[in-house]
DNA sequence: TTGAAAGCGCTAACAG
DNA sequence: CTGTTAGCGCTTTCAA
């Protein structure tokens, strides 16, 4: 090995330095750190010490050599600047870093082809896998599942551990919300078609309404982002309705402005119900009536499930962890005039 | 090695199996992917063809140890919550991943001490470092720096490659926008004290206004959240301007909202200018007046530096890189009334 | 409880 | 151009 080849930064100590410096063997050095009941309580005190002394770290790397247990953990997203990632992000890192893992996120920037190059930089490297409303078809997540453990967010398969917002209960929230401002007709604003979320809640926008005896319409699909929602506001037009209940915030927000904009007056003309909570719902005109999404949880819950799918085999509960959500009310909707 | 103990995932191919597959030395198949001008075209050829059949990944791991090169770079970040860092993110990703890197992205949520952890357990992994918007101390950065090479974002040091946004220049834009709508005198509502940024937006402001005559005056400091706006609102109170300048957009958002809820007008009775043009900045009440840093810039060209520093072991140039911010006039300013 | 030795998958000198 | 041979730093049998 060429030295001058390798990273000329200063090389930090080894177990070997250690061992020697301690006078016992490295194999003694490694179980010190890896196991420490293994070793004589003395020595192991001595072998920490001189350790701390010298600025010893055992090295992640070749440690995961021979035991696959590299200490990294992955966290696919959809869209880092996506403001519904930010808490999951969080509060994944938090989790994982308790937990004593390192996280590895990546960006695909919502393609589908991105995704697949970013699992497969990914999967030698972790120990696990968090996809973060995948792009990618079932067949490829079961494929990826295969090689490391792993954890749908946003999203539920069958065979493979999921974690998702309680939509249905968000929605019937919604809807008794509108339901009790007097409202009787519900416009559904639709996400992006191949969305597993849009689908589940217009389902459950049409249960709630059906059980209610609301009539239940709905519009789209549009693009999920402000310019989605603007393009909303315009197809609205053609034919109102006194409530809207839309994907998600991003469109909501567009498709306030866009209402605004045409002249329709927000609360008073039209009551707006978006769904996440994201950053911006309580700053944007009127203060958004949302569905929150419990963001945080949802990173760290789905690390929580990696984390205890990392040394079974075999899938533990296969029923997808819905977690709740929650209405929170705000200057977007208002009585039925 | 207990097999029962390692990722009971089916392993992977190695060198060894496309080797044997092909006939020739394990050597041979690092060669070809390592240094393909190395080896015979047709037996290169050949290999690959192999390797592909058998599903054949080479491990970055492995081929870390010996080499140190791990194709992973660490974007350390204050806090993945604020929307100030989505685009950095993308933009670091966009670069590292077109150079065949992997990013690890740590969020230290705004604390010295998280972030020294994170630097712990990330410098072994890595070729290299990004920080942004530290919080360590000159010298704790320095030690980093020792150990891996590293850019820092948002920050200026003079042994160390910085890339910052030229906010010189985009507060003196946003003084010129001000005075050209007849404000004379200018109000600049603090950030956190510690903040290099901060410091440096204050000194441009009185800069800018004494070159052209103006008096500049400041209160706080105060956090830099949309809370802290809200205080900042209620302190200015006392003492009003009829212009603004705020050091962030999330203060100038928080800070409209204050002033609002008091009764003030914007822009009517004062005009605000917010820093960075984050998400968000663009749908609150008013639109937002901001000088935008070119984010997703700084991210790519924070990586592009790194990766220039990566092969050399004495830094290239130590001068900052300044990246042109640009004034984004929008509804939050108004000529003097 | 400890030491010796083999090996994780890959790279890089050194001969041939 | 290719095979052989040492390792990278750590873990883990296997003996002692």
């Amino acid at each position: 090995m060429d030295p001058t080849q390798g990273p000329p930064r200063p090389t930090s100590p080894t177990i070997y330095d250690v061992a020697k410096a301690c006078g016992v063997a490295p194999s003694t050095v490694s179980r010190a750190f890896s196991r420490p009941g293994r070793v004589n309580a003395e020595t192991a005190e001595r072998i920490r010490k001189v350790a701390a002394e010298l600025g010893y770290r055992t090295n992640p790397l070749a440690r995961g050599l021979p035991t696959g247990k590299t200490s990294l953990l992955a966290l696919i997203v959809a869209d880092v600047t996506n403001p519904f990632f930010f808490q999951i992000i969080r509060g994944a890192e938090q989790v994982a870093r308790k937990a004593g893992y390192t996280m590895l996120v990546a960006d695909v920037e919502e393609s589908m082809e991105t995704e697949r190059e970013a699992l497969d930089r990914v999967i030698p490297l972790v120990e696990g896998i968090v996809l973060a409303t995948s792009r990618l078809s079932d067949s490829s997540i079961r494929v990826a599942a295969k090689q490391r453990p792993t954890v749908v967010l946003n999203r539920v398969m069958t065979d493979i551990p999921s974690v998702v917002t309680d939509n249905a209960r968000g929605m019937r929230r919604a809807v008794e919300h509108l339901v009790e401002l007097g409202h009787t007709t519900i416009m559904y604003v639709a996400g992006p078609e191949a969305s597993w979320v849009d689908g589940m809640r217009w389902r459950s926008l049409r249960e709630a309404t059906y059980e209610l005896e609301l009539r239940p319409r709905r519009i789209g699909p549009f693009p999920p982002t402000v310019d989605g929602g603007l393009a909303a506001a315009r197809a609205f037009g053609d034919s109102p309705t006194s409530a809207v209940i839309v994907y998600n915030d991003l469109m909501a927000i567009g498709m306030m402005r866009g209402l605004t904009e045409m002249g329709t007056r927000i609360p008073e003309d039209v009551s707006v119900v978006g769904f996440d909570n994201i950053f911006g719902s309580d700053f944007c005109t009127p203060p958004l009536t949302t569905v929150a999404a419990p963001l945080h949880n949802l990173g760290a819950f789905a690390i929580k499930t990696l984390l205890g799918r990392l040394g079974t085999d075999t899938p533990r509960t296969l029923r997808p962890a819905l977690l709740p959500s929650q209405l929170i009310v705000r200057g977007s909707t208002a009585r039925r005039h």
